[in-house]
DNA sequence: TTGAAAGCGTTACCAT
DNA sequence: ATGGTAACGCTTTCAA
């Protein structure tokens, strides 16, 4: 393998000079300069990463954490955030929690020496594993659910669920079920509370008489949520529509009107939130959020406090928008319920 | 930070012994093994990664390296990979290739110090990149399409796409379509031309009349694949029935179907191929295909050509199979067409 | 079984 | 502007 010596005799100065012209911003003669680069280029010199680490403090990692990859919004800012971070020179090591215990703190422990710093992707922390990436004293992101007083980049899930609600009560609908409950436990995971809870508040806001018995607990698949919401869409008195915490969930809301043979919107509307690749080829009706900007902006603000910069904006919040599509529609004048 | 030299001294041993006890296997004195992981613990000691790495020349890493990251695909695999890894005491160093050039051996040298090894899905390195990945030395295991000479796990894609066709022929249907072709660029990619010269393939075994212009080009995407398909579907003269080289463009035909009004599959039946979390949901006849087995695969393979064992098996197939749901019938008797 | 010490390849400080 | 040279924290060979 050739090292910093190689290329230091072959261009006839020392390692020093050598360092500096590639890395280091130093002033370095521009003739040097040239004799080092031309000497590097004709060795095919690549300095070691591991060496630079040791020396300097600093592996040029980041530790993208996230508690599934299986689900759109996840797969999606992942590939803008390792964009974002090749840009500025940072490689993108990925944590995945699924199937994690309680506590990953341990986890934490094991990669927190290769890593300049973390992205924590909607992760919800044990007050022991806080603790822990407290004492780790690395710069910290988040994005989605607040991760204790560091910078936080997010979209606003309430409003995203309160608009989604007024969206489906302007249309004359007053009988309203919601898929995605909390109920199922979610280690790491904490926006369906979030949601669920906006979504009750906006049926009180809205005058509406609470139906508890349809807001159903669902694992955040379409799958699972098509299997969960079967029982109240079958039952004599069932809502007219229903929301979905997220577009995976309303297209399983809709393979179960489906099979039980509703249509869509005539006998049930129904709606997401995320806006989904697939939502507009579906027609779904949604709440558009911007995933790639979330991406950006958390790499953005990361970037700047690894490099010692204290944030200018510690919150950045990403807006949210109504895309009605065709799984809505006015409530029919004659509703057989 | 602590270091090894402090948990010797608490220890009242040498830092060689701390190394040994804490990771070589070699035989230490039971007694002696105990006061080292107690003062290891009482100091809350982590080794550093990155000085293990420059020390013994093994870095713990894994480079995976994608072509994208937003397909189901994908996304599925990697949360297997990276677990499986984690497993093994490896971590997952994510490359996507999404947005680069053509030429991506810059990137690959940049990582490659990084790495004890790498996992390559589905990834078409041109031939530069491959004799650059030849001359890195590093044990490399494919997904998908071939690589080099280096070992490789992956479905028949021929077979898949031969018995899709099969089940369509087998219902009755004579003329049949196909959405994936790879006139659209797909750098870093091949899958799309293997299954659509299978697709030519089988129906030529099948006696079928070919119709090239019934073959139709389109990003991998369901949004993609609505648009270019809906063209083919208005025309007077349509197929009966639609494959599609993946199920994400499935449900794109899904969508078209159902905004030009054509009756799934009283109209047109509709198959992709890979067993998307949403085809169950939606009623989509598919070809599974396992990628849990795939990734799990992949790693196995990867971890112990890292040990330095000569791969027992270099080619590993998993098998697939079709699923028949509700989106395929039998040709009507009465045809439009 | 244990310890001493020579690397591993860079960076960065201190001279010059 | 450049060079010499301690670190950086650990592994591993060689002796004991």
């Amino acid at each position: 393998m050739t090292t910093i010596a190689d290329v230091a005799a072959l261009a006839g100065v020392s390692v020093a000079t050598v360092s500096r012209t590639l890395h280091g911003s130093a002033r370095v003669d521009p003739r040097t300069r040239e004799k080092v680069r031309a000497a590097a280029a004709a060795l095919n010199y690549v300095a070691s990463p591991t060496a630079m680490s040791l020396a300097s403090g600093r592996t040029n990692v980041v530790a993208v954490v996230a508690p599934l990859m299986s689900r759109w919004f996840f797969a999606t800012i992942v590939v803008t955030i390792e964009q974002e971070l090749r840009k500025q020179g940072y490689h993108a090591l990925l944590i995945i929690l699924e199937g994690e215990g309680e506590d990953s703190g341990m986890r934490m422990e094991m990669f927190a020496k290769r890593v300049d710093g973390i992205l924590s992707l909607n992760v919800r922390p044990s007050p022991a594993e806080l603790a822990m990436l407290e004492r780790l004293r690395l710069p910290i992101v988040a994005v989605g659910m607040p991760l204790g007083r560091w910078p936080r980049v997010h979209i606003d899930d309430a409003a995203a669920v309160r608009s989604a609600v007024e969206h489906l009560v302007s249309l004359g609908h007053r009988d309203i079920g919601y898929v995605g409950t909390s109920d199922i436990s979610y280690a790491h995971m904490s926006t369906p509370s979030v949601r669920v809870e906006a979504f009750h508040a906006a049926i009180d806001e809205s005058g509406l008489t609470p139906h508890p018995e349809w807001a159903i607990a669902s694992e955040w698949t379409a799958d699972a949520a098509a299997r969960r919401v079967e029982q109240i869409l079958r039952a004599e008195h069932r809502p007219t529509a229903i929301l979905a915490a997220s577009d995976e969930m309303a297209v399983g809301v809709i393979g179960a009107a489906r099979w039980i043979g509703l249509e869509i919107p005539d006998d049930v509307s129904v709606m997401g939130i995320d806006d989904h690749t697939f939502a507009a080829v579906l027609g779904l009706t949604t709440i558009h959020q911007d995933v790639r900007a979330q991406g950006r902006a958390a790499v953005a603000l990361l970037v700047s406090a690894m490099r010692g910069e204290t944030p200018t904006t510690p919150d950045v919040e990403i807006p949210t928008y109504l895309i009605a599509r065709e799984t809505t529609a006015p409530l029919a004048p004659t509703d057989a319920t």
